[in-house]
RNA sequence: GCCCAUGUGGCUCAGUCGGUAGAGCACUUCCAUGGUAAGGAAGGGGUCAUCGGUUCAAAUCCGGUCAUGGGCUCCA
């Protein structure tokens, strides 16, 4: 007797062990059709998967995440299929399943392009129709060398040498291609019904740039074609949220060849960046911190000393004047410890935060840059807190609760990350753990769910990071909390303790926003470039019905200039209608139309870019409105999905 | 840095088989003075990223460089 727990708590039973399939048939008929596997007692099973003794099962249809995993994982190996046909000599790397989608690495003679694709579709249909069962089988490790280096899969022959002694070397086939895998996969090839190739890109083996590029192909499927239309529309529409796209169109900011990686802020641009500065120092001011400001360019020596011409210097900027050698600070603390050595400090002076918006520069490699969102130069909204070890898991816990604070102001949605340490680091064994504990007992005292970054951290410390996520899905750092015993020692940083001895503080490098760069990118995406009034460029544009009715407009622009909102006057001699589709592709959150009628009334017309016509308002009454929602930094973007 | 692709007026793009450039928008001027997403006409504007090669002839073919895009690696 087996006796099977479904999710409900139902229990069905069965006389002897039994096939996931059949679990799903003893339910119904018509789920047995759409199950693509199943999570046996937590691990994910195929439908031949035999359950033996009494479980816990869940049934996976497309649209449960593990099925689509299992789904798009058997579209991989189509993938390699229908490529090994058309590419004979193509040999496999790897090709699992991803969010959105799956790839394969391919290590060929035939160098892919997007010609390609259409041909390789075409064959992946082709085994889809063949209606290939896929078959598991294991081998005992000796077997499974010889059988792949037979095939010539020198990839798969690595792999299996790296499989612990003891793992169950399993293959999957389907028709005569045959691939090592742990599986689970469909029962054959013929549910995926809808799949698209969308690009091919380059990829080292094993993710090191010792090892040879591969051909990495990426791909989607889905159960129905009218998925993957859906999922290729919603790709078109977040294209178009793209900030270099809308940086573009709004007139925010330019790249030049002149500069590669540095970018050019222009009027526009720099409203919602100068806004955004100032939400920030009224807020660290709020939060008991004081802002500094400190050099960009100092002497070579200091930065012996801080360990960053050791660890980072393939990273830095150098310049010589006066045969002494100057470098370009990547980060700040540098600066930030110098001006803590400037005083002395008791323990009633801890803990000491020091705000600094500084421009740091790094050469990034030129591949790697994007937008604003990873930049040559850019503006840290850094903070150095000095604190004693007692105040440590307070302050930590502090800075988390700041960033999730200024985070909900524009609505982002963040996951957290623990980044442990880098190969390429300072100090011992013994304060790592110390310093890694700390920041992870905050995060558990606080209820952050957080995920840990295996030697990611600094090369100083261990940190805690702050993940947004743009418009297309990929996430990129912002906020961070680093911890570091490392500066204070090499710095030799103390203070004067209650017992009248000198300690040692510990410090915190954090930032919150992360830069201002990236964030504003991030922002541009959130938003569609339609920002929330408070943070928009331009509050108003007042639309002149024609040339007569520009003087009442420039007055209306006066009135609304004295209380300080930021407005635009649009005199050309157009038409309404297209003065007012000129505001609205400029996601300007208010339209004011004054013609003959609001002359008379001494009222504006209000347009709101996302309601429409609002009817008429004096222009006290409208200006209230606008006044309080930017005191309230209300959301009003219409962009945010 | 590596792999692949791309680079044509301010912007978006067309340009076939090599025969020395074209559209729409924007801009300027004129007409029109119009009530909630593009009124009409005329005009100006390009060394086809850049350097070199092949050719009688190169935007077009080949190579180098630079930049951009998609990834890898790396990072805020």
């Amino acid at each position: 007797m087996v006796r099977i727990t479904l999710p409900d708590g139902s229990i069905r039973e069965f006389e002897e062990a039994v096939k996931v399939i059949d679990i799903a048939k003893n339910i119904s008929e018509g789920l047995a059709r759409v199950i693509v596997g199943a999570m046996v007692n937590g691990c994910t099973a195929g439908l031949d998967q035999i359950v033996e003794k009494d479980s816990t099962v869940s049934l996976l249809k497309f649209d449960d995440d593990e099925g689509k995993n299992i789904f798009r994982h058997t579209s991989s190996h189509i993938l390699a299929q229908a490529v090994q046909r058309l590419y004979p000599g193509t040999m496999l790397a790897i090709g699992p399943a991803i969010d959105n989608g799956f790839y394969y690495d391919f290590d060929s003679e035939h160098v892919f392009t997007e010609e390609d694709f259409e041909k390789i579709e075409a064959e992946m249909k082709k085994i889809v129709k063949q209606d290939l069962k896929i078959e598991r089988f294991e081998l005992p490790r000796n077997e499974a060398l010889v059988y792949m280096e037979e095939k010539g899969e020198q990839y798969k022959v690595e792999l299996i040498n790296d499989l612990p002694e003891d793992a169950v070397i399993s293959f999957y086939k389907q028709g005569d291609f045959v691939d090592l895998c742990a599986g689970p996969h469909l029962q054959t090839t013929k549910k995926v019904k809808s799949l698209k190739i969308l690009s091919i890109a380059g990829a080292y083996w094993r993710g090191s740039e010792d090892n040879k590029m591969l051909q990495r192909v990426y791909a989607t499927s889905f159960e129905k074609n009218k998925q993957l239309e859906e999922y290729l529309r919603r790709l078109e529409e977040a294209k178009k949220r793209d900030h270099r796209k809308l940086g573009k169109e709004l007139d925010l900011f330019s790249m030049h060849e002149e500069g590669p990686g540095f970018p050019f802020f222009h009027p526009k641009g720099m409203i919602v960046r100068n806004t955004l500065e100032d939400l920030w120092k009224k807020e660290h001011i709020k939060k008991g911190y004081g802002e500094v400001k400190t050099p960009i360019i100092l002497n070579e020596e200091l930065w012996h000393r801080s360990g960053h011409y050791e660890n980072y210097k393939e990273n830095m900027y150098f310049t010589e004047v006066d045969g002494e050698s100057f470098a370009v600070k990547p980060m700040n603390c540098p600066g930030g410890i110098l001006v803590y050595k400037s005083n002395m400090y008791s323990y009633r002076d801890l803990p000491l935060r020091m705000g600094e918006l500084g421009l740091v520069h790094r050469h990034e490699m030129s591949g790697a840059l994007h937008g604003l969102m990873r930049v040559r130069s850019f503006t840290q909204d850094d903070a150095h807190l000095f604190v004693t070890l007692d105040q440590l898991k307070d302050e930590i816990m502090g800075v988390v609760k700041f960033t999730d604070e200024m985070y909900k102001i524009f609505g982002f949605k963040y996951h957290v990350e623990l980044s442990t340490k880098p190969e390429k680091a300072i100090g011992t064994d013994e304060e790592w753990n110390v310093a890694i504990e700390s920041l992870r007992e905050a995060l558990i005292e606080m209820d952050v769910k957080y995920i840990v970054n295996e030697g990611d951290g600094a090369f100083y410390g261990p940190k805690i990071d702050f993940h947004l996520e743009d418009a297309i899905g990929r996430t990129w750092q912002c906020g961070t909390c680093q911890l570091d015993f490392q500066m204070p020692q090499r710095f030799d940083l103390s203070y004067v303790g209650q017992d009248g001895e000198k300690h040692r503080p510990v410090m915190l490098h954090r930032t919150i926003l992360g830069s201002i760069e990236r964030f504003m990118g991030i922002l541009i995406e959130h938003y569609a470039g339609a920002f929330p009034t408070w943070l928009a460029p331009v509050q108003v544009r007042i639309l002149p019905i024609s040339d007569k009715f520009n003087d009442y407009g420039a007055g209306v622009k006066k009135q609304l200039e004295d209380m300080d909102i930021r407005v635009e006057l649009d005199t050309r001699s157009e038409k309404i209608g297209y003065k007012i589709r000129e505001a609205q592709l400029q996601k300007i959150p208010y339209m004011f139309v004054v013609g003959e009628k609001e002359v008379e009334a001494s009222a504006v017309s209000v347009r709101q870019r996302a309601e429409g016509d609002m009817g008429s308002k004096s222009i006290e009454e409208i200006a209230k409105e606008i006044l309080a929602k930017v005191k309230n930094r209300e959301n009003d973007s219409p962009g945010v999905e």
